[in-house]
DNA sequence: AATGAATGAGTTTTCATTCAT
DNA sequence: GATGAATGAAAACTCATTCAT
């Protein structure tokens, strides 16, 4: 969810109105947030988020139009900050590098702050049923977007697209199943042999750790 | 088979036209897998899975107490065929027949016969909020399991449980996303690069193709 | 329920197959019976009790047309074992002997096998709303009947029909909550203070028993 | 006053047209009456009750969790009020004041205000099945206690808890059959007749009035 | 005749959404 | 703007009844 944030607070400050209004809607969508992933969502009345958030209905659809509206904002912004968040790390990436900035970026993933699997999870199927489906659907293409960059940056030797759309998938997928299923897992070995994985794939070289 | 706990109670007396309840189930099954991909799982009452499967609703709760239920057998009967798939294919793996077997697998897997991600995609949500959780959680455990015993039979010199946990979620999120999003991408290129991925990641020597 | 036997059994004998319809009957008043006591009208589904008589629902269909007309049925004998039971009694009543055959009588009632109440306050909501409802209105009325008979053959000095109306209610009322709610209640005391009741109030001497 | 558990959760909040609420309760409550006595328990849909109260099903919902509640509160309603009615006209009773005071009750009773044994009739059965069993037991024995206390105040010489226990089914009996099934019985005759039964039960001189 | 699987109308109940206050 | 009571469409599920075997 931290992840979501940084895009934001940018436009009007002084009316308090408007003020009071962000408060109110940063408020619903953890709170939402919270709920959803903990009733999933079709127990997850809007009742109880607005309860959760300390408000009434009424205010929650004086700034959603629906359910659907919160899930479809909540899983955009928690995609764009993941964007946000994986472009910022490969920004500067080349050859050398390539290894450690892997790793580092393994490693704010894995961190619950950076990422929350469960509720992409939870968002996901309702969400591609929604009209905004086209809109969601764009996020994989920019993280593939991004992915081929540093790719391209680093000279690696291999068809850019294609590993970038394994790479998303391999990356994303793990972490998740990590961070949701496995907690326990989430290991400095794990860091290891992910990047590992990466790095090889690319074809660039790893030491190999000597095994435990 | 085990088809709930209904249809086993019904299964126990004598067995008349136990043709035609096994019939049913069939096709009440095959209608709500249909009918949860397209509709999504909400969407999906059980009058309309019941219609689908051209019988009446009564009948449906004749062999299936819920709807979950329904979610259940359906992710159960998935899970089940996919262990099966991959534990036929690896029965006889070895160091030197690895990488042949894994290109195999992979597409096998990919040819989604027998497979169907969008209908896990709907189902996985849903179903682990049920009390079937711990049933269902088990089978990336036993599909680690089987990746285990390929690995240890291989003599793969790593970590073979944490390998193991990466590698089945690698290769279905890849699998899964090409399946369902991008068709257009399940080639055979995209064979070579998973079993390049997948080989490499193992420690074993691939040799590269050419980039193209 | 033992009460409402005795009328039946007359016609038919030599088929084996009406004997067996008979039987069949029987087993399923029986079985309804209970049921009815045991999870009320609305809870006793007809499967329930073509169960409890161990036949299929198909055959309870064969030999009554609905499930109400189960309940009617089963009034119908109750109440006709019921006036059947108190007009034997009260047929030889005169002043003399009206206080030992009331004691008598009540006596016989407040045994569970001779009267039912549980099923009687089960049954009779339900077959009021029923088209038998008519048939049905005329068991109080009945007892009344015979309770004016007695009074008239006892001579007693009161208004017989008002006196039957009150009496039929009283006595009824009274044997009901004892065997339903307060079996404790089930004793020889209870049994002197209604006789003193009743015979104080048609007008006979009673002598009071020493308070204890 | 006390209306089931939701309406009491909302009445715990500030009290935003507590009025509004109550209306609507009563407005549910009456319509549910009337619709039980019309239709029976079974027929007596939520819907169908909400459509008579003029309301929706919804708000139905929001101020009773189920249609037992319904009748659960309805009865508790008719039995607090009876035994109020029964308490207050006891309340200075005495062996001279007996008789008349007796009398009086009877047609308080008999002129079926704020007495609906048709609703009673309905309710009692069902309730029975209900959790609500216990509480609902404790009305007679609430009557009982009152009728005890009469007793012990005229120094009546008898069983007063077994006394008490008859008395209260012979004039509920005789005075609910009277309303419901024939109201044409209903004179001074029957009030007569009824308070010689009691007063003479209990063993108090009653002046027989000349028989007709 | 007996069986019990199949039917589907009808019930209870929930919850997204509206709107009077 | 905020509130939360009211709404009512829609869903899950039951069970009296039918009918093919």
């Amino acid at each position: 969810m931290a992840v979501m944030v940084k895009a934001v607070r940018a436009a009007a400050r002084k009316k308090p109105k408007q003020e009071r209004s962000l408060a109110m809607v940063e408020a619903l969508l953890q709170a939402a947030a919270r709920v959803f992933v903990k009733e999933g969502y079709a127990k997850a009345t809007t009742n109880r988020i607005a309860a959760a958030a300390g408000v009434s209905v009424g205010s929650l659809y004086q700034y959603f139009p629906s359910k659907d509206a919160i899930a479809v904002e909540l899983l955009r912004r928690y995609r764009d900050g993941l964007v946000a968040l994986v472009a910022a790390r490969l920004e500067r990436v080349d050859r050398v590098s390539f290894g450690p900035i892997v790793r580092d970026l393994l490693c704010d993933l894995l961190q619950a702050e950076g990422i929350n699997p469960a509720l992409h999870r939870v968002l996901i199927e309702q969400v591609l049923r929604t009209t905004a489906r086209r809109e969601m659907l764009g996020f994989e293409e920019r993280l593939e977007a991004v992915i081929v960059g540093a790719l391209r940056a680093s000279d690696a030797d291999l068809d850019h697209e294609l590993a970038a759309f394994i790479l998303v998938r391999v990356v994303l997928a793990v972490v998740q199943s990590v961070v949701v299923d496995r907690p326990k897992l989430n290991t400095p070995d794990l860091v290891d042999e992910l990047t590992r994985l990466v790095v090889g794939y690319v074809g660039f070289d790893v030491e190999r750790r000597p095994r435990r």
